[in-house]
DNA sequence: TTGTAAGCGTTATCAC
DNA sequence: GTGATAACGCTTACAA
């Protein structure tokens, strides 16, 4: 029976179990350090079930100075589909651990007062997050994992190889004898993070293997601006044969370009995207593409932040995640 | 300065103010009935900013009796793009009242331990969420938001108006001449129940229309068996000559099917899909589809919710949202 | 107009 | 082995 509010608490288990509130929590919570006899442990659990107890999240973060909620920081950009997988992937890998996962746009409130307020298990950063939100959360005991673009600087993160995304574009078009490269960039400002690592992976591969530099133009997410690239590239001189594009969708706003002014792919221009988007298999022709694994890349973080929860030895080893190169007919 | 632990709380800064916690605890929450006095309140103020204050969120929760979480309780499906997308908005939407949103699969864990350990300010429904959970919730005092498939069944929800879908699909294809409808639906068992009221509105459109019942077909996210699918229709006799899709999913395949039997929309099968898919622009050819127009919905469910937390008077008119027909080429 | 004090439901430190 | 008891940080009658 609940006390007066309409709540079972623990001491609503306490007493119909007979025992004292304090046993129900040595109970629930595993025995720290206590020994619990059987029968008691019986009593308890099964008045827990007979009530239908929940502990409180509340109360438990209260006295805990933690709650179980992961907070994710999500950069100012348009939240794209390969973002929103990760979210998704995520929080489901998070649920299995009893976390909650929250995302926040950055720029919407300042980041410290959100962490000051939520008081997560986790905070999960990528981009726009300050050295001093940093360090605060740190010294308030909260793991930080970073899924960050540059590995360089963020040591403890998890690095996804932006730049590695780049170089395999590059390799792949290199590997089909393309050797005059372009590079389809989108035209929004706010990805420019995203971007630049990207294009240095494509910069530095061409470099590499002996290519001109590429031949970066905006393509926009509209067929006929795109089709004015692709004009642009056919008809460069020498003509750029083949192009890395941001991710799959600019791809595909590429390919619907070179329709436009009569291009096919991969003869007149070979196209590679990146993501493994759920349409590219239906694209015309097919996307080649990179997917960057984001269901291993969910799992990894996952288990990189449940790990640091438990232990407090934040000893993230930051292991990059595979990439790879889905062979299709655009490139 | 912070009492022992890291954390400032509020008798830190009614300290620094020269005041009690209690005035502290007025200022900041607008003083529901009482009357303070400038002075003070800049005193309180002052000290909030210059020690950094931010007010716990599992103490209010736990004193309130609710925190500001708002449960999202997730179908246990493939979460699609526009179901991510949903999501994504409502999120975003909500950030703005300082609520945060939580998303669970219905599945992975009993529904009643969720909410009675969260203690949300609100809960949002879609599918398979138990009679018993929404009276438990609706007991507890917890505004229960149902985003439903079937509105008849939940006079409080907000429908999407599914079975009108399958209806505006049908009438474009008939008001561009076409009398036999095909129907391309998702292999996945799991979408049954989004799938079954989309095809319960073509098949009452069909009828309304006086055409006949549409030709079901499976259209799995493989080109080569959509292929088939797409054969299938238009060797019918008569001949299926238009074909709504699922989502634009669907769609897509199918497109890529029809192209492998040398089939073209709209001229041997035209295609409609449904979701507006970013991608739909450029599909081959350019997609006709239904635009659900999530951004609309999602500021509703928003509202809906923020007022039902406000009043208790869950007054959720259920108001139905806007869906609109977007003409490309494919149909 | 401001302060005192009683909880909200846990966990954890002691006694027994 | 088990049980009082004191926080955790906040809101809100009730006093002053």
């Amino acid at each position: 029976m609940a006390s007066r509010s309409g709540r079972v608490t623990a001491t609503d288990v306490a007493r119909e179990a007979g025992v004292s509130q304090t046993t129900v929590s040595y109970v629930l919570n595993d025995a720290p350090h206590q020994k619990i006899s059987e029968s008691t442990r019986r009593k308890v659990l099964d008045a827990v079930a007979k009530l239908g107890y929940q502990p409180s999240a509340a109360a438990r973060a209260l006295r805990l100075g933690r709650s179980e909620l992961v907070l994710m920081l999500l950069p100012d950009v348009p939240v794209g589909d390969s973002l929103a997988t990760l979210v998704e992937l995520l929080g489901d890998e998070l649920e299995r651990h009893r976390l909650s996962l929250i995302t926040r746009r950055t720029q919407h409130a300042p980041v410290s007062s959100l962490w000051r307020e939520l008081m997560p298990a986790a905070v999960l950063t990528s981009l726009g997050v300050s050295a001093e939100d940093m360090a605060g959360m740190r010294a308030a005991g909260i793991p930080v994992v970073s899924v960050e673009i540059d590995a360089a600087t963020h040591p403890l993160g998890l690095p996804i190889h932006q730049t590695l995304i780049g170089r395999m574009q590059v390799e792949r078009l290199a590997a089909t004898g393309h050797t005059r490269i372009g590079y389809a960039a989108p035209r929004q400002p706010r990805l420019r993070d995203f971007l630049e690592p990207r294009l240095a992976g494509v910069r530095a591969a061409c470099a590499e293997l002996g290519l001109e530099a590429p031949a970066v133009l905006d393509v926009p997410l509209d067929a006929a601006a795109a089709a004015a690239a692709a004009d642009q590239w056919h008809s460069a001189v020498p003509a750029v044969t083949g192009v890395c594009a941001y991710n799959d969708e600019t791809a595909f706003a590429l390919l619907a370009g070179m329709r436009r002014v009569g291009l096919s792919a991969p003869g007149d221009l070979a196209v590679i995207g990146v993501d493994n988007d759920k349409l590219a298999p239906f694209a015309v022709p097919p996307l080649t593409t990179i997917d960057n694994n984001l269901d291993i890349l969910a799992g990894r973080v996952a288990r990189l932040i449940v790990g640091s929860i438990a232990d407090d030895t934040v000893s993230a080893a930051p292991q990059s995640v595979p990439v790879s190169l889905v062979v299709r007919e655009s490139a």
